[in-house]
DNA sequence: ATGGTAGATACTCTA
């Protein structure tokens, strides 16, 4: 079984690139962040037509998230449970093949400090009770997105510049760690040890020709998936494409 | 210390 995450910073956009992805690498399950529609104008159609159902769960202009499968979905779960209606759209999980996939987009945070700082440690103590209350840590469980955090200085391009900003500081990465001790287990850092591996490139001053990358997007299941995981990877090619994402996919295969 | 790019929407916000 082949999970893949992808943020496309918008569907519209990235349908083209999105078809020929899933074509050349017919992942069982992709999660996508920053869908940036509504779920009507989600094409669900295009992707059915190659053989995949969508789970949907958009708002306008921002966020939004979805999952894609050749496979049953069923059990789908939007947002958090006491989400009132305007609430960001940056969860949906289901069940795909007996694994439950949580597919995320973590909020950005914007500056160290600020509000969007905030919300976004709010938002992942959220998550952590996600887990606490909803979740089966005995069972084979996927949580996949992007996080919007490096989880170690390996992570990143150069450590000392991104000491304490956004994406780095201690204060997320605390947070983080507080999911992480939920029951979850990082599966490229299973198959991987060095540094320098990243996914996500900044548009801006040629952030992906200099290889000034994080680490951001993860795919963290729990010990009985895990176990059965056999390589994961982060496909650099479609950041190469004319009019990319900011973000390249990740990968992980599980002998199930 | 600052700016650089991209996307959606509406002349700005978010990343």
């Amino acid at each position: 079984m082949k999970i893949a995450t992808w943020n496309v910073n918008s569907i519209s956009v990235r349908l083209d690139q999105v078809l020929e992805w899933i074509s050349g690498n017919r992942p069982d399950v992709l999660c996508l962040q920053e869908i940036k529609c509504v779920d009507e104008k989600f094409p669900a159609n295009r992707f059915r037509e190659i053989g995949y159902e969508s789970a949907v769960f958009g708002q306008p202009t921002y966020n939004g998230v979805a999952i894609l499968s050749h496979m049953p979905i069923s059990d789908i779960e939007r947002g958090f449970p006491d989400d009132q209606e305007d609430a960001h759209r940056r969860l949906i999980a289901a069940t795909i093949n007996t694994v439950r996939v949580v597919n995320v987009y973590i909020p950005n945070g914007s500056e160290v400090g600020s509000d969007k700082y905030q919300f976004k440690l709010g938002w992942l103590d959220q998550l952590r009770k996600f887990f606490d209350q909803k979740c089966d840590v005995n069972q084979p469980l996927a949580l996949c997105g992007d996080f919007n955090i490096a989880p170690e200085d390996r992570d990143v391009h150069d450590p000392q510049l991104w000491a304490g900003k956004i994406l780095c500081s201690e204060a997320e990465r605390e947070a983080l760690e507080k999911i992480r001790e939920w029951g979850l287990i990082d599966v490229f850092r299973k198959h991987h040890e060095t540094g320098g591996q990243f996914s996500w490139w900044d548009y801006r001053a040629g952030g992906f020709r200099r290889n000034h990358g994080l680490r951001i997007d993860h795919l963290w299941t729990t010990k009985i998936l895990a176990g059965k995981c056999s390589n994961s990877w982060i496909d650099k090619i479609p950041r190469t494409f004319e009019k990319p994402s900011d973000h390249a996919p990740v990968v992980a295969e599980f002998e199930i």
